[in-house]
DNA sequence: GTATTACCATACGCCGGAGTATGGTTAGCC
DNA sequence: GGCTAACCATACTCCGGCGTATGGTAATAC
């Protein structure tokens, strides 16, 4: 519902429903892609949904490609930006690891596109950003793991191990396979992952 | 491109190209999912591809839908044989684990269909083939930690998570991210899982 | 106070897939 | 050898999304 600000607000007098901007359909498509996936991010629907039609989205986008890839971007860096924020200032390279695992159920709006683009996979607007994400995060994991005093290769390893764990929690997730966020069961669940792939030294 | 016979041969004699049958529509339309998703599986194309028209279709099945739901039960009664066919006669619940594992480079069509379910999980038809197919392979592995002298809780967590990494891997495999099946990398990445999600003992 | 610009509405043409209707062809039975 | 049922082709209709054309309105510029 949010995925950044855009610089200059604007004078605060005309609050919100004067006029859209390229940035309103952006996080709109990012709210409709979180709730039904790419595909279903349609601009009529889109349009209907913000009580406007399509002859607007097209003064501000070439295509509906156009509208995708920004949102995307937009959303990479938000992701990116929110990667460094929330693990950047934990300083034991294991509280990270383990904040990462916790984090995913807070932020859930971005958890829920990740969720969605992963999806769509294969998608040649999303593949490269859904690359770069993925690189990115488990650069972030690796790090942490050298810091801890694995060596490099085992280091990698263990970040794709681990990630691939959180990848396929989101899909048993998707699929409502997983117990309730707030259960005690997701708790002993977490527990266990923890226990067994974050180690308390090396 | 198999997917179980059915039943009766038909006399020989007229081998293949006379007339179709459900079966091969619904073989086809599992190809096709393999290829490009549940959602590219669309009847006009599968005819294109078949080198026949729809008209033929609507003389099968009722609709599109129907053929989706015989084709996901297909696949499901594959796969469930395929599983206690290649882990039923290992003895040892440790070896079952690994062969679990080791078994993701072969059976290839069944594993690209299953990815692609995956990818569109929440899809009415898909959702529920998958929760049964998850469930029943867990079960599976969960079966065998037990074996191996773990308390049920622990094996079913033991066993989320392992399964939670073969779908991270799908998931990695579907976006390029993943060692190349026979490079070496990848056996040394195999190794490592292996080593830090199957114990020797309990 | 008129011209321009930014934003939006209406109405259209196109395309591809879902279904339906209807008629044609071939195989096997009696 | 004619009938029937199984299988397939042709030719539609309907629908929903994309993209375009064109014109309207409100705010701002000058």
């Amino acid at each position: 519902m949010f995925y950044g600000n855009d610089g200059a607000m604007k004078p605060a007098q005309k609050s919100a429903r004067t006029t859209l901007s390229a940035a309103d359909w952006e996080r709109a498509a990012l709210d409709l892609i979180a709730e039904r996936g790419v595909q279903a991010m349609a601009i009529e629907p889109l349009a209907r949904r913000m009580g406007i039609t399509k002859g607007s989205f097209y003064w501000h986008f070439a295509s509906r490609e156009a509208l995708l890839e920004q949102a995307l971007l937009r959303w990479e860096k938000h992701d990116a930006r929110n990667l460094i924020a929330s693990l950047g200032k934990i300083d034991q390279p294991r509280d990270r690891l383990i904040s990462f695992f916790r984090r995913v159920g807070k932020e859930k709006l971005t958890h829920e596109v990740y969720s969605e683009l992963c999806a769509a996979a294969g998608h040649p607007h999303v593949e490269p950003v859904l690359e770069r994400v993925a690189n990115r995060r488990m650069g972030h994991l690796s790090a942490a793991f050298e810091e801890m005093g694995m060596k490099p290769e085992l280091a990698r390893h263990q970040a794709r191990l681990i990630y691939s764990v959180y990848l396929g929690f989101l899909q048993l997730q998707r699929q409502q396979q997983t117990p309730s966020l707030s259960s005690e069961e997701f708790e002993a669940y977490i527990e266990h992952v923890i226990d067994t792939l974050i180690p308390s030294a090396v």
